[in-house]
DNA sequence: TGTTAGCACTCAACTCTTGAGAGTGCTAAC
DNA sequence: GTTAGCACTCTCAAGAGTTGAGTGCTAACA
C-alpha cells in the first residue's frame, strides 16, 4: 500500500485533532472539522488502510483512532510545517536571558524555567559540561583561626567551596604559597588533565603544608567529580498534571520519581544527537518510564564546542511545531548568552 | 461530660488504630483489637460521648469513627507516650551528618534527607539565617582579561559569586586594593550592619577602581538580600504519594504546588514557635494549603543562637511519637554538626 | 446505676443491568 | 472509486439491587 495525498491529510488531521483534544478522532469528526473533501465512509476506508499501515491505532473496537508513535513521527519528518517563533515569545526569551547573565547557574535554572512557561511542558536542561572547561584558580581564604575556606574557579565561573580546617602551624603565608603553587602548575588546564598531573606533580613538592594541600587537592578533586556529572536543571514539573494522558496517579509518581533522579535524567538526555536538534517519540527513548513520552532535545554551544543539551519533556500527543520553534531559538540565544559570558 | 480514663482508653485506641489503617474505625473492631475490657456497645456509648466533646467524628452515618484535629491535639498533648529512637536510627543520623560536615549546603541537604528516609514523610528544612553571621571577606579573583569572579564569604562558610567585566584600565594591583578596602572596612559585622553602611563609608573612597567596587558592593548587597531568604531544602516530597489521603490527584498537585513556592514554605515554617518544638496539627496551621496536614517543627542552634527551623510535614493522621523522636534527636545532632562547622 | 444483647436503621460500596452514543466494517448502489 | 445505509461492537454513565459495616435505641440484666 502507497502514502498518497488524501492519506496523508487524513493522517495530519488525525493528529491535529487528537493533539488538541486528547481524544480518539472518529471518520465523522475528520469529515466534519476538516477540509478533505470526501466522506466520512470514505474517510473510515483511508482509516483502515492508515491503520493498517501502522501509522494510527484504535484502542479497542469502537472508538475512534489515534495516532501511533509510528504516526507521529511521519508526522514529524515529512508532514509537519515548520512554525516561526511569535516575536513577543523571541522577545520574551531574550529578555530573561539578557537580565541574567552575570552567573552561569542562574543562566541555566532562568532558561530551564522560560522553555517550560513557552511550552508548558517539562523542561530539563544540562549544564555545561565542564570536563572541557579548563582549571582557573584556587584560592584559600583565612575566615577564622584555623579555618580556610578554598574555592575553586573554573573558567566557566563555576566553582566548588569548602571551610576545612588547618593546624595552628600554617600560616597566612603559607597558604599563600600552596595556593600560588597549585595555581603556577595547574592553571589553565582542563579538568581532566588536572586530575591525571594532580598526585604525581605537586603532593611531595611540600612538607609542611601537607594538611592544606591535600585537603585543597581533594577539593579540586571534588569539584572535578561533581562536574563531571552536569548539573541538572528542571523546570515545571508539575506540568505533567496538566496532561489528561496523566491522570492517573501511578503515572504522575513514576514520570516524577524519575525526575527526582538525575543521574537517569541525564542518562536520558545523553542518548540523544551529538549535537543539533533531535525528536524522541514514544518507544524511540530508552528509558521505559518515558515510553509514553516525546522529548525534543537540542545542544547548545560556544565557539562550535557542544556544552550541554536542553531538552522538553512532554506527551507523545505534543505539539511538536511549536515545541521545536522554542527549543530551537532558545537553544541560539542561550549559545549567545554563554559566549558572552565565557567566551574567548 | 467530663473525660475519663475510659474515655482516654477509647480515644488513645481509636487513634492507634486509625493511625495505623487509615480507615474509620468502628466499636467492634475496637473491642476485638485493643484491651478496653467492656463490650461494643458499651465502647458505642463512650464514642457518642467523645464525638459530642469534639474529639472524634463520624465522616458519614454509618462509618466508623475518626479522630478530628482536636482528638489529636488531645492524644499529642496528653495521651502520647513518649517514644525513644531506635539506636540504629541514631547511628544512622550520626553516620549522615558526619560525613559531610565540610559544607553546610551538603549538611543541611543530607539532613533533610535523611529526616525524610526515616519518616516516611515530607522533609523541609530552612538553612541557617545569616542576618546573624557576619559578613567575613570578599576576594576579587581574575579569571581572563577584563573578567573577574567577585566572591564574598561570611562566616557560615556560606558564599555567593558572580563574573564580573571590568575595564582595562583596572589592574590586578587594583583589585587588591578594593578588596583589601572593602575587608578592612566590613569584615566582622554582621549583614545588617554592612547593609547599612555599605554606601555611606564606601563609595566615596574611590575613583578610578568605581565600577569594580560598585560591582562588588552590589554583590554583597545580593548575597544578603539572598541570604536573608534562608536557603529551603526539601527531601521526599513524593512521599505524598504514599499516603492513601492523598490518592486524589488535585490534592498531590496542590501540594506539590505549594512546596515548589520557596516562599510559602518559609512562611509555613516561620509561623511556629520561636524555639524548640512544635506540633501544628491541621487547621492549626495558618496556610490553607496544609489544612489536612500536620507539620512538627524543632528549631536548631549553635552557642545558644536560633539558627533554623526543621520540619516534618504529613498528614494529620501521622505517627506523632515517632516523628517527634526522630525530631528531636536529629536537631539535636545538627547542632552539634553546625557548632563545629562555624561555632565560636 | 452502669453494662450488655438485640434489633431496626443508615449509608457507602459493589455488582449487574440497561440504554445512549460514538464509531466501525461491510455491502450494495451510484 | 465513492457513498449511503445498516448491523454490530464497545465504552460510559445512570440506575437498581445487594451486601456489609456500623450506629443508636431500648429493654433486660447484675
Amino acid at each position: 500500500m502507497q502514502m498518497d495525498e488524501r492519506k496523508q491529510k487524513v493522517l495530519w488531521a488525525i493528529i491535529q485533532d487528537y493533539v488538541s483534544t486528547a481524544e480518539p478522532v472518529g471518520s465523522r469528526t475528520l469529515a466534519r472539522k476538516y477540509d478533505i473533501g470526501v466522506s466520512p465512509a470514505t474517510i473510515r476506508n483511508e482509516m483502515s488502510d492508515l491503520e493498517e499501515m501502522g501509522y494510527i491505532e484504535q484502542p479497542h473496537t469502537s472508538a475512534g483512532r489515534i495516532p501511533s508513535d509510528f504516526g507521529y513521527r511521519y508526522f514529524v519528518d515529512c508532514l509537519m510545517q515548520r512554525e516561526a517563533l511569535q516575536e513577543y515569545q523571541r522577545q520574551q526569551i531574550r529578555h530573561t536571558l539578557i537580565d541574567k547573565l552575570q552567573e552561569v547557574n542562574m543562566l541555566m535554572q532562568q532558561t530551564t524555567t522560560i522553555l517550560s512557561q513557552l511550552t508548558n511542558y517539562t523542561a530539563i536542561v544540562l549544564g555545561p559540561q565542564v570536563g572541557k572547561t579548563t582549571f582557573q584558580r584556587i584560592q584559600l581564604i583565612p575566615i577564622q583561626p584555623n579555618k580556610v575556606v578554598v574555592v575553586v574557579v573554573t573558567s566557566a565561573g563555576i566553582m566548588e567551596s569548602r571551610i576545612i580546617d588547618v593546624p595552628d602551624s600554617v600560616s597566612a603565608d603559607d597558604l599563600q604559597l600552596v595556593a600560588d603553587l597549585i595555581n603556577s602548575e595547574l592553571a589553565g588546564q582542563t579538568m581532566k588533565q588536572v586530575r591525571n598531573s594532580l598526585y604525581r606533580n605537586l603532593s611531595q613538592l611540600l612538607k609542611k603544608q601537607k594538611q592544606v594541600l591535600v585537603q585543597s587537592l581533594e577539593l579540586i578533586d571534588q569539584a572535578m567529580q561533581a562536574e563531571r556529572e552536569e548539573q541538572v536543571y528542571l523546570a515545571g514539573t508539575l506540568n505533567i498534571f496538566k496532561q489528561p494522558e496523566f491522570k492517573d496517579v501511578e503515572k504522575i509518581q513514576n514520570l516524577l520519581g524519575i525526575l527526582e533522579e538525575h543521574d537517569l535524567v541525564r542518562n536520558l538526555l545523553r542518548g540523544v544527537e551529538s549535537e543539533g536538534v533531535s525528536i524522541k517519540i514514544g518507544t524511540e527513548n530508552h528509558h521505559e518510564g518515558v515510553r509514553n513520552c516525546s522529548m525534543i532535545t537540542a545542544t547548545y554551544q560556544v565557539d562550535g564546542e557542544v556544552l550541554g543539551v536542553i531538552g522538553l519533556l512532554g506527551p507523545t500527543r505534543m505539539e511538536y511545531s511549536k515545541s521545536l520553534a522554542v527549543v530551537e531559538n532558545l537553544t541560539e540565544q542561550l549559545s549567545v548568552a554563554l559566549k558572552r559570558l565565557f567566551g574567548r
